[in-house]
DNA sequence: TTTATTTTATTGGTATTACCACTGTTTTTT
DNA sequence: AAAAAACAGTGGTAATACCAATAAAATAAA
């Protein structure tokens, strides 16, 4: 986890400093002359901590004249919270189980069957989060569709990349691995059964849960305030009222 | 379009070279100080390629060791074709507009109505373009679902990424744009309703007939050969196997 | 001979310096 | 007052040197 290379501390503090508003938005930041002074690096070192940044589009470089932040640079990752990247994974993954359902093969059924059985052996936080990624992971997989599959791995990354989402996630999968497990079964069932419908019901029931938990878990350990917050908000996530009106 | 600054030159070079097969997945590319001089260029500006490179995760880079090209690097991009990116749009955009039927307010009622408008009067394609990609965006921002919105984006750079895809679409939309302006409005109805169903069964109808329509499109200019080919997909990328069992 | 250790060459990591080209401002000229 | 020229500041690139980590080769030990 840490930044080895000099550069990348770099990227980093100009970062941070985007976030709390040291450099506003389409301002310009010091000359690469001064960043060297600040941080107490030679000037190819900002050079390129400003190339990782105008990679990942948070500043644009204007010869002769500066490097400037771009507007909507740094605060796309933190506003996707738990609830909403839960129910839009019950609705993509609910879709891409129906789709898998399809056009699973045998050596994918099995390969799910085989992440039930190290769900259900281990019952360490680390195998059991290993074998939940797999086991969407070989579903996304089966659907033959690589625009899906990539829409689940950008969700997954999405999940990986907040810090709140892994906490609140990490509390509720390792409380309910058996509920965890025995939806994992109904879905892996309707897909050994071909049946699409039924694999997108399973699959929802099993995100809708999830979102439920997750409202219970946070509840538990929010202040009143953010409690009233949620409970208006929990219509809003819930699954139910989309999947009544099928 | 002309990359200014010389390391994206560079940064374009080691690309083709690694779509190319030269530089083979997880094989080391030449040292800094080499490709320094195979580029005419100095030491640093490599570096800056590489380092762009790697932000791009494309490239590993190990101290002491070399630069070592990433598995999933080249291919992604080209193995999905427009049926793939069209039935995946289907799936997660009924998803969204089934979503946002119930959170739509007027004003984006009225945003979505304007552009119906804009894709009735004007006719050059660049117009019906841009009026389509703000239909799409409107209604999944209605979602209120970030994640849901990211989603919809990434289906939407994959679009714009390949060259053969862009091609595709513009045959079929600026050909229909009068079936695409009328399933539009029957989408736009259903999200006043505010009928979940509706709205999803709407924009499913509206991808389906896309579907269809490209692979018309290109069976009037393919070969024989790929004819076959296609016939035997035509079922694996249709939504009615997926829509009846509902 | 096999294994462990040391040496050595190679590679990336960083710093320093210098000079160029572009941009925006200031000053000068018209 | 307007246009032109000079200037200062910025990023762009190059060259060089030395450091640190790695991996391969040579050596020593078993």
């Amino acid at each position: 986890m840490k930044n080895r290379r000099l550069f990348w501390r770099i990227v980093q503090g100009i970062e941070t400093s985007i976030k709390s508003g040291e450099y506003t938005v389409g301002s310009r930041l010091p000359a690469e002359r001064e960043l060297a002074e600040k941080f107490n690096v030679s000037r190819p070192t900002i050079r390129e901590a400003i190339i990782a940044l105008e990679v990942r589009g948070q500043v644009e470089v204007k010869t002769g004249s500066g490097v400037y932040v771009i507007e909507s640079a740094s605060l796309e990752s933190n506003v996707v919270n738990a609830f909403e990247l839960t129910q839009a994974r019950a609705l993509i993954e609910g879709e891409v189980a129906a789709l898998a359902a399809l056009s699973i093969n045998d050596d994918e059924l099995e390969a799910l069957s085989e992440t039930l059985d190290m769900m259900e052996k281990n019952q360490d936080s680390d195998s059991i989060e290993e074998a939940d990624k797999l086991f969407h992971k070989i579903i996304s997989t089966a659907t033959r569709n690589e625009a899906m599959i990539l829409s689940v791995k950008n969700l997954w990354s999405l999940r990986a990349s907040t810090r709140e989402i892994i906490e609140d996630y990490k509390n509720v999968c390792s409380s309910d691995n058996k509920l965890t497990l025995k939806e994992h079964t109904a879905i892996y069932l309707a897909l050994k059964e071909k049946d699409a419908a039924k694999a997108r019901l399973a699959m929802h029931q099993h995100f809708n849960r999830l979102i439920n938990t997750l409202f219970d878990a946070i509840e538990s350990k929010a202040l009143a305030e953010v409690q009233r917050k949620n409970n208006e908000k929990r219509d809003l996530y819930s699954l139910e009222s989309l999947v009544k009106s099928k």
